[in-house]
DNA sequence: CTCAAGCGAGAGCAGTGCTCTCGCTTGAGA
DNA sequence: TCTCAAGCGAGAGCACTGCTCTCGCTTGAG
């Protein structure tokens, strides 16, 4: 009953994905500013008031690519992190940013659309809350699979942070020692913070051979987060 | 013979940082996209075609606001440093840090204009390379002042990332071991990751009391760099 | 004292997001 | 099986944008 709708609502969902391809399309080939619906609509052979059949207004339009984007990005980190199943809690740690990074790269507008500044003016909605944790997520079951079984390093935490450390891990994963998921929030910004910065031209003239560059980083900031040496288990 | 111009170039002055200060007010409320050429020449009580007399494009307006911020920013970070001269390096780290944030949450549009997605089809001139690096030379030198005085600690390196360390080394700090150098570097990209998440939303919903967590995360950052422990000289 | 350079005003072009109205089509309910 | 409201595309139009070009006034350097 969800699948074999009516022809209408069939074609509704084709139109709307033909809508989503095109201004990705667009959106990739010169970035979310020069996203028009009007072109989109030309480039569909519609008018541009047809458009606003399916999406109310330019910022729906964007919302809709901003939750693929989301998913897009923790589906391929998903992927990069089953493909390394096997290896140890740290290989696994950096295999997903190493995905996460590899993606951003290949997608710099949707990278941007994401983690760079928000559309001015525009909030996200609540809707995108779920696709937007599915990369943190995967990084902490990480560090919950090795707290499971080889352990993790725990960092005492100054006295005024308790507070919210305890408020944060009860919230976040009861199961962790909230030192752990202190650090694990931090590091999940920290992750981001080298991407961004190797996207948005930030080293430029000072980074060059990036992809060691990260590795090596993501790598001491899972060390950060109590994960144990490459070497061992 | 700088000062003293002509009264014609003394008006071209005025009127250049008018603009500047009404778009800046403009970026202010709404952000760099809603950014109007014609709503600031209206504000001005000009026509839109008199602005092109100082700025040849919307994009050249942009410009001269990204280096502005880019020197505010460095500003209030220098003076912040300049206010703890006298405690250890990782206190004056953490102070660095702290007013960059700052300075962000008091001016998120500026903040988004420079380290947030740069503006679409639009790549930052060299012209901003010199004001785009003060924080991160500010940092360098609380590093380099520790390595002078107390010393600093020194995290081994992967055999692959030795050639990189090396020459990043001898292009950004000859004086300081490569170890450090990388170190560095990396950190002053989980710096603005940091702020970057809270700015742009990311941690909504997840981290409440910012201030201590930003605190503590930038400190274990700087310890991280091989910054002492605040209780050492 | 002069005359080119600097400047502001205005009209105009091509593009944008969005609204509203008009008819055609189609499919669910009587 | 027939009907009629709902869904849809087309078109015109509004208010706005960045940017260009031309026209005259002003002004200050030679």
């Amino acid at each position: 009953m969800s699948t074999a709708q009516g022809a209408r609502a069939r074609a509704r969902i084709e139109v709307t994905s033909a809508i989503k391809d095109e201004a990705r399309r667009q959106l990739a080939a010169d970035g979310a500013a020069k996203l028009s619906l009007r072109a989109v609509a030309r480039e569909l052979g519609m008018v541009s008031s047809a458009l606003y059949r399916y999406f109310p207004s330019r910022d729906d339009l964007l919302t809709a690519l901003i939750i693929d984007a989301y998913d897009s990005l923790g589906e391929a980190a998903e992927t990069a992190h089953a493909a390394v199943a096997d290896v140890g809690p740290l290989r696994r740690w950096v295999a997903v940013c190493e995905a996460a990074r590899g993606w951003a790269l290949r997608r710099p507008h949707e990278y941007a659309l994401i983690y760079g500044s928000p559309v001015p003016g525009y909030q996200a909605p609540d809707t995108t809350v779920p696709a937007a944790s599915r990369v943190g997520l995967l990084l902490m079951g990480i560090v919950r699979d090795a707290h499971r079984s080889v352990g993790v390093a725990r960092t005492p935490i100054p006295a005024e942070l308790r507070p919210e450390a305890d408020r944060l891990a009860a919230d976040l994963a009861p199961d962790l020692p909230a030192e752990v998921s202190v650090a694990l929030v931090a590091a999940w910004a920290q992750v981001f913070g080298l991407i961004g910065f190797e996207l948005f031209g930030q080293f430029n003239r000072v980074v060059e051979d990036r992809e060691t560059f990260f590795r090596y980083s993501v790598s001491r900031i899972g060390h950060g987060v109590g994960l144990v040496f490459p070497g061992n288990p």
